[in-house]
DNA sequence: CCGCATCCCTATAGATACTG
DNA sequence: CAGTATCTATAGGGATGCGG
């Protein structure tokens, strides 16, 4: 039994309202990895290079999931495997993640997603629509 | 003196990056304060719904200002006083937080900022420049 | 062996009281 | 006004455990 975690929100903000659960270094990294490299398992999520660690993982998995951000099943192919998938409200933090992306690739000195840049730059409010599309294609299948 | 408390990378991920610093649940605060109410004293910022402890906002203003994201200047009227202002750096994060008002805004059970979200629906792209325009003049005067 | 969870211990975040 | 000091709670790293 898992005791599912909930959110003491601090105010009626909605940005503070944000940052009450992903005001965290880990979690949006676990979103990133399901949205741009479509990973969806425990074991592909501990292999990202910031090196979660595997309590960190259960914990953000767990809390992602009872608030509704991800859905977890059982694995078809696997019996023992589970398969975390993005919901809606999952997708939908999308823009978010972009802009920082957007940000980070401006300020940190590894640079950035030249590619991924350069097309947000030439129309930024489309590529959102499109890769939220995807992102919603990919859950129905 | 005051240790600058360097920010570890963990990874050359730019969303990684960002969290990196902003992955906490004050720093990103204390931007809205200056953005949006146009707070620049210690007290003020104590002063917000969400409470921070003194600790913890001298500790994110320093780093802040180590960073580069704010400017702490002594104030021209109470020279017992400080101001700060947000320098270029900081007011590019300007995306960042209202993407995570809008998503704030439709999942926060108190709601959100109605109005700023019907303008930002009907031309986000332009709305935030406006709004860094905005801010930019705001610390030249 | 792999996928996932738990335990333990340290480091950091944060609340409250106090100070130059 | 603008912080520090002190103390406690929580986050997080690394090892370990356990079932297939």
């Amino acid at each position: 039994m898992k005791k599912a975690k909930e959110i003491l929100q601090r105010s009626d903000c909605p940005i503070s309202y944000t940052l009450d659960f992903f005001g965290d270094k880990w979690t949006l990294l676990i979103l990133r990895d399901m949205m741009f490299d479509g990973k969806t398992s425990y074991g592909e999520f501990l292999q990202s290079k910031e090196k979660i660690a595997t309590n960190i993982l259960a914990d953000r998995l767990g809390a992602l999931e009872s608030n509704g951000f991800v859905s977890k099943t059982v694995s078809p192919e696997n019996k023992s495997k589970f398969v975390y998938t993005l919901t809606e409200k999952g997708i939908a933090l999308l823009p978010v993640i972009l802009e920082m992306t957007i940000w980070g690739s401006k300020f940190s000195p590894a640079g950035g997603n030249k590619e991924l840049l350069k097309v947000l730059k030439s129309d930024k409010e489309k590529t959102i629509k499109d890769f939220t599309k995807l992102l919603k294609k990919r859950i129905q299948a």
